[in-house]
DNA sequence: CGACGTGTTGATCTCTCTCAATTAGAGTGG
DNA sequence: CCACTCTAATTGAGAGAGATCAACACGTCG
């Protein structure tokens, strides 16, 4: 496949993208190893997995999960391009979860060591790194407050408005619009801590107040005022900019 | 108070904290503010407050948490000596979560770009930021697993566990022996999505099977092989090993 | 001594889970 | 073109883990 140079990469364009100096840009695509597709359902990190590669996801969805040795899953959070893949894997360590693509998915893989490189040759990056892994904390953070103490439908109103956020500040156009939304009820269970039934039954309640419609893989929010009312949401809290290395 | 210089520091004696040369803690030390007391039950943080503290826990245990507007409280993690404190917080933005001291409390504290010095003039030491960062974020991806999957004595028993490795690993002395344990049921209420209530009788049922006893604030663990199995718990995941700046 | 924080226990109540069955659409092979 | 299979969504019924409500015990403290 063709990579996309870093200094020609869509993603920059965005404004919730971090500035990066030409000299920065050159450095990073300098040890970038190459991009690689993988298709929908792939499983990028297996859990436990050794030497697991480091990547920045570039296009299309995924998420990051654990599992219990029963089965029972939970999602830990959702990737979109821009994030950070790996990051948490200490060089020789085993992956504490493993990541999953939810459609296509383009990454662009790094040897283990960049963090360390970009660190020592370039400060500036180092520190958007912590800040890039401080700031997916506050995510997961976020997604603990909802599960731990949020009834259902308030965790699924907080869901469906924090994943439209984050979609559609990637997405340019109007507000309002609606943005791509390539996630399974099973999805949406897994990463709120219900069951399946009642999340579908929660899911159907919500549409039949007229909150949100999906249609063919992409979400609107109908009523986003009377959802965040439902999510008890600030407003506040985890701000939507993402930074890319 | 008589600030201890950093070269002396006792936290960096423990096994579990990462080397770092005597130029780097010179620097470090010529960064820090001063060291600060503060009594248990104080808020070091408050949810929302701009321009907090940067702060390492020198002494003493607390937590970071978020509440709803209804006051409902999900405790995000406990914070042990040689924690951050404030990482998450971006320079000028207000506090996504607060923080409160569990018993008293002592901080070394620090100017708020002291983050970007670290960086700018010791990459190591930025790059064991990155990792702090990165690995106190598994310590939230796991809480969420535990909140989102496990049933009520299987996240207890994990809470058991995980709070007594980390205490022990600052406790030099025999394994086996009781750490300290400064919380109350309503904070592992709040730590595991628990009501109060629900939280007091499984604990009894884990007491009455013998697994493990609390005295005067400090807990053992009687059966840890027990408690392992009830969590469903790999041992893998979360490395023990936190770094100190 | 009364107020308060923490722990404990019993009695309901209900939100969410589990079990079961049905529908709809997409893909596949004959 | 049509069975056949699979996945995802949907709905009903019954069961249960955990929440809520209410008391009470105990120790500390002003």
């Amino acid at each position: 496949m063709q990579a996309t140079p870093c200094p020609k990469c869509p993603l920059r364009a965005l404004s919730v993208m971090l500035a990066n100096t030409p000299e920065e840009l050159a450095v990073i695509e300098s040890l970038r190893d190459s991009q690689t597709l993988l298709r929908a359902g792939a499983t990028l990190i297996r859990e436990g997995e050794r030497g697991g590669r480091l990547a920045t996801l570039f296009a299309g969805w995924a998420f990051r999960y654990k599992t219990l040795r029963d089965g029972r899953r939970q999602i830990l959070n959702f990737l979109l391009p821009g994030d950070f893949i790996g990051l948490q894997q200490k060089m020789t360590d085993e992956s504490p979860h493993g990541v999953e693509a939810l459609t296509d998915v383009v990454l662009c893989t790094f040897p283990r060591d960049t963090v360390w490189q970009l660190h020592q040759r370039l400060p500036a990056v180092g520190y958007d790194i912590t800040w890039l892994a401080a700031h997916e904390e506050s995510i997961v953070d976020e997604n603990l407050v909802s599960v731990g103490r949020r009834t259902a439908a308030e965790r699924i109103a907080m869901l469906l408005i924090r994943l439209y956020k984050r979609a559609s500040a990637l997405q340019p156009g109007a507000p309002g619009r609606s943005v791509l939304f390539p996630i399974t009820q099973q999805h949406i269970a897994d990463a709120l801590g219900l069951s399946l039934v009642h999340t579908n039954k929660t899911l159907r309640r919500l549409h039949k107040l007229g909150l949100y419609r999906i249609v063919e893989g992409h979400l609107v929010l109908l009523d986003p005022g009377a959802l965040e009312r439902m999510a008890d949401w600030y407003g506040t809290g985890v701000p939507e900019a993402r930074p890319l290395i």
